[in-house]
RNA sequence: GGGCGCAUAGCUCAGUUGGUUAGAGUGCUGCCCUCACAUGGCAGAGGUCGAAGGUUCAAGUCCUUCUGCGCCCACCA
């Protein structure tokens, strides 16, 4: 059937037609052009493991208002799209699909499991590809990169390369987040605190005194310590953790603290394990908490691990990397970390060293990625050293060359990056960069830390001694540790290869290149740095953050001069949207129940400047209805033009008060519209839209249109104010706006509207006359629609109708009266300027010189009429009374600027002459 | 513990640098299937702008305190 016939619009068709022209990679397509200007904006990469949520949706809606726009606009947009390879999370996904084959990484090897994983990603890499197609977003799609990508990678670890021989990468045994489940190390950033509901447990620590002797005589029976325990023989120490007693290697007391300053030096018997640790006085204990006596495990706790440092304290750890304890952790071993948590305490109750467990919240870290408790764990991992790389990036900041919008953000920035951490990169899994560090197994020999290779290229031998007993360090680098390059390393950065990483060996294809490099470099010179970098506020530290650095380490130049941020999408209930909660609206289901365009409009709708977002899925219906609107709007125009009518004709000397109201109103509009959008304002934006559209558009310029449709000119109107309507719609909902200006006569038309030029909002002089009389005419019609709602008029029903006005408003208020007649379906208007007051009819004063009868003989109740004029002009009078008040203060007059002043004045003369007006009404009806 | 945000119509939220009578969507009530659209049209009801102070000629808007939510950060075990 044909579209141009159906009331209602359907988008599936629709949309799935300019999906595939968009997705056409040529049509997006973004190059150098020095007669243009940039404007790039970077896709923050979505993991391949994506599947489109509503974030994803929001971002991406906006990524896309803002490169339509500009591009419209005549700038040269690119949209730089791709993936992120995703370490942990790619890796979770392709264990998983082992586990049902009751298989694990380790059963198939490095080799064979990263093939698994490359598969994987061949397979089900592009879902989120294709979802980011169906929500119509304008990349450019000749240019998607993955962070996996060969050139990546070589950008990836060239970085890696510089910044070790800058002294910024180092490798040392820290206790950094280990993530039990997913078995690698994770960054600070990765395992977010959330608050638990734990206990405090009070355990009290014999101390070795003179009578605590060994009982050599029940040596093998039963426990060797004769705790004969009394006030002074223990002292007792509060932790959350019991397990990591296991691996105590002392006490620490406040030096400070009067109560335990005797027992400095003195030696304890950690129960359980039966080993003497020795009390300790350090600053960094809290006399306040607990009992003021801390136990110190150094290879399970941050803070424990440098008190460990200063005290020469020995470093037991008694975890394997699953979680399980180990030998080191005596009876124990072999218990998971919580289930010997609970032996422990009951162990520590039958011994009756157990004092007292009292409830405790606390916030404990959990892996993002499977929200494992992460444990404090002592290791050999890879960092980077952030502070001298976090300068720059707070300068540019700080002097505004990066604007946060909304602002507030900012001041989050600048926190985390004022105290900055350095960077745990390594990571203990397979799917990722594998670090470029070997080890020579000889040089080892000689010293643990000998023998550290670090290089662009696989060494054949050991630089130092030539040994070929070289191996490469396991780990991989933590994901961010390529994404934060992306502002570059997608343009092809650094442009270069170590000569054995080029596999082209002939000179010819050197060449070849060399030319794509140089071709590349252009590119870069040219986007670089990008415009506007959009995402949700949770990823500030993650990426945007590092990326400012990373641009300003490695290129110099700031990545993008605008951060935008948007809100989080949650549920009715205020909840983060999540697969686990179930409590998440699913984009395709919106996409399929009402359309895509749907989507967006009600999601920027919603969405003010950065404040979260509550969804509710009846939230998509006004996108619907919206798209209705446009949709039966446009086809009503459509179906009543004539031949040869373009639109780009119009006949300026024939234009009807309506005509060139409209026309006033969309110029304004657009000009609004840029404004809020270059505020980043987007629901300001689209609520412009939507109210010029429907409101002015529809209710009342088509209305009024209807007069005279058969007219060249209206329908020149029409058509323009339709064309240059949908072009401003066009970022927002780029589906039903490309497929209606299809349909569009035109002289000449790209193969889409994206591709055309944005309105130009032309600075002309507001028509003053002309709003006013459109005002005066709407008043006019909601005054006597609500005259014949009151006495019940049919609506259909033809009306009498007197306008009084002042001579110096008729002329203009009678090339008004076709309006006025059409809409309110009037049979008789007469307009006259006679002061006369008309008796049998209700009337409205619309202001000081315009009021207006229903005439209505016979009809009127004249008692209740008399009623409702007192009240009104009471309500008037009240009005007067106030403003003569303000304008009697003296201090309002001195001080307020005059404009309000005069403003204030002119509308007490304008009550006061309606109210001799309403007066002179009543006191006809007496 | 530190920082940030929010509180406006039944619900979800707008409200720009302080300036007449505070808006939208949705829901509700009433009337209309009027030939673009019932995913529609028309009209209506509904708000002491969280509380208390303060600044000002003027406060939803600025300041202080309080209350109630929410978020982020943080090595009190």
């Amino acid at each position: 059937m044909n579209q141009e016939l159906m009331p209602q619009y359907n988008p599936k068709e629709v949309e799935e037609k300019w999906t595939a022209l968009w997705s056409d990679p040529s049509v997006f397509h973004a190059t150098v052009d020095p007669k243009k200007k940039p404007y790039c904006i970077v896709i923050p990469p979505p993991n391949v493991t994506g599947i489109l949520h509503m974030g994803h949706a929001l971002n991406n809606t906006i990524q896309d208002i803002l490169i339509r726009y500009r591009r419209m606009q005549g700038y040269e947009a690119l949209w730089m799209p791709g993936t992120d390879h995703a370490g942990i999370a790619t890796q979770n996904v392709v264990e998983r699909q082992l586990a049902k084959e009751s298989l694990n990484r380790h059963d198939l090897g490095r080799k064979d499991f990263l093939k698994r994983v490359w598969h994987w990603k061949e397979e089900h890499g592009s879902t989120i590809i294709h979802q980011l197609k169906r929500m119509g977003a304008s990349c450019d799609w000749s240019r998607e990169r993955f962070t996996m990508d060969e050139d990546y990678s070589v950008a990836v670890i060239d970085v890696f390369v510089r910044l070790y021989e800058k002294g910024l990468i180092y490798r040392g045994d820290y206790i950094i987040n280990w993530c039990p489940r997913c078995q690698t190390a994770l960054a600070d950033e990765e395992a977010p605190h959330h608050e638990l509901e734990g206990n405090l447990y009070y355990i009290k620590y014999p101390l070795k005194q003179p009578h605590v002797s060994r009982s050599t005589s029940h040596a093998k029976s039963k426990k060797t310590i004769d705790y004969r325990l009394s006030t002074i023989d223990y002292i007792v120490v509060a932790t959350t953790r019991p397990e990591t007693m296991l691996g105590d290697t002392a006490v620490a007391v406040n030096p400070k603290d009067k109560r335990y300053k005797h027992l400095i030096g003195s030696k304890i018997i950690l129960p359980l394990m039966e080993r003497e640790i020795e009390i300790i006085a350090d600053d960094m204990v809290d006399k306040k908490f607990g009992t003021g006596a801390v136990k110190v495990t150094p290879a399970h706790d941050p803070n424990d691990y440098l008190v460990g440092k200063t005290h020469n304290l020995e470093f037991i750890n008694i975890m394997n990397p699953d979680g399980i304890l180990n030998a080191l952790a005596g009876a124990y071993a072999g218990m998971d970390r919580f289930e010997a948590r609970e032996a422990i305490v009951e162990d520590l109750k039958e011994r009756k060293l157990l004092e007292k467990i009292e409830p405790h919240k606390h916030a404990v870290g959990h892996c993002y990625r499977c929200h494992t408790v992460v444990e404090p764990y002592l290791s050999k991992q890879w960092f980077v050293k952030m502070k001298p790389l976090s300068m720059p990036a707070l300068k540019a900041v700080k002097t505004g060359e990066i604007k946060f919008h909304p602002k507030r953000w900012m001041k989050v920035y600048l926190n985390w990056m004022e105290n900055i951490k350095d960077w745990c990169i390594s990571r203990q899994i397979w799917w990722g960069h594998r670090l470029p560090v070997w080890y020579c197994k000889d040089c080892q020999k000689l010293a643990v830390d000998e023998g550290v290779i670090v290089s662009r290229v696989a060494p054949e031998m050991c630089p130092v001694c030539g040994s070929r007993e070289i191996f490469q360090d396991e780990d991989v680098l933590d994901t961010w540790f390529s994404s934060w390059l992306w502002p570059f390393a997608t343009f092809g950065w650094p442009f270069t290869r170590h000569t054995s990483q080029v596999t082209s060996n002939t000179s010819e294809e050197k060449d070849v290149q060399r030319e794509t490099w140089n071709e590349r470099q252009k590119e870069l010179d040219y986007f670089y740095p990008t415009a506007t970098l959009a995402t949700a506020p949770e990823i500030i530290f993650f990426w945007v953050a590092r990326m400012i650095m990373a641009g300003c380490a490695f290129m110099g130049k700031v990545p993008f001069s605008d951060v935008y941020l948007h809100g989080t999408v949650r549920d009715g209930e205020g909840r983060k949207m999540s697969k686990s909660l179930g409590n998440s609206i699913d984009p395709l289901n919106v996409i399929n129940d009402y359309g895509t365009d749907a989507l967006r409009f009600s999601l920027i709708a919603i969405a003010a400047s950065g404040s979260d977002i509550f969804l509710s899925k009846e939230r998509f219906e006004q996108g619907r209805n919206f798209s209705n609107k446009i949709w039966n709007a446009s086809r009503f125009i459509l179906m009543n033009l004539k031949e040869g009518v373009t639109g780009e004709s119009i006949d300026q000397g024939t234009l009807k008060i309506q005509d060139r109201w409209i026309i006033s109103e969309l110029n304004d509009t657009t000009r609004r519209v840029e404004k809020a959008l270059d505020a980043f304002k987007f629901n300001e934006a689209v609520n412009l839209l939507f109210n010029f559209f429907w409101h002015s558009f529809c209710d009342w310029y088509l209305e009024i249109a209807k007069m005279t449709i058969d007219e060249k000119n209206t329908q020149e109107v029409l058509l323009y104010v339709l064309k240059k309507t949908l072009l401003l719609l066009h970022p927002f909902m780029p589906f039903i706006t490309d497929e209606i200006s299809s349909k569009l006569p035109m002289k000449e038309r790209h193969r889409t509207i994206a591709l055309e030029a944005w309105p130009r909002y032309e600075k002309l002089k507001t028509d003053k006359e002309v709003l006013k009389l459109m005002s005066w005419v709407q008043e006019i019609i909601f005054q006597l629609r609500f005259m014949r709602h009151d006495l019940k008029v049919a609506p259909t029903a033809k009306i009498s109708v007197r306008l009084w006005t002042r001579q110096a408003f008729k002329e203009k208020l009678e090339t008004a009266s076709g309006m006025i007649k059409h809409l309110a379906l009037i049979e008789n208007l007469e307009i006259t300027t006679h002061e006369e007051v008309v008796k049998n009819s209700l009337s409205a004063l619309i202001d000081k010189d315009l009021q207006v009868y229903l005439l209505l003989e016979g009809l009127v109740d004249i008692k209740k009429e008399k009623e409702r004029l007192g009240c009104e002009i009471n309500e008037l009078k009240g009005q007067a009374e106030k403003k003569k008040g303000l304008l009697s203060n003296k201090n309002f007059v001195k001080s307020a600027p005059s404009e309000v002043v005069s403003k204030e004045q002119e509308r007490l003369k304008e009550l006061e002459s309606m109210i001799k007006r309403l007066e002179g009404v009543l006191s006809a009806f007496k």
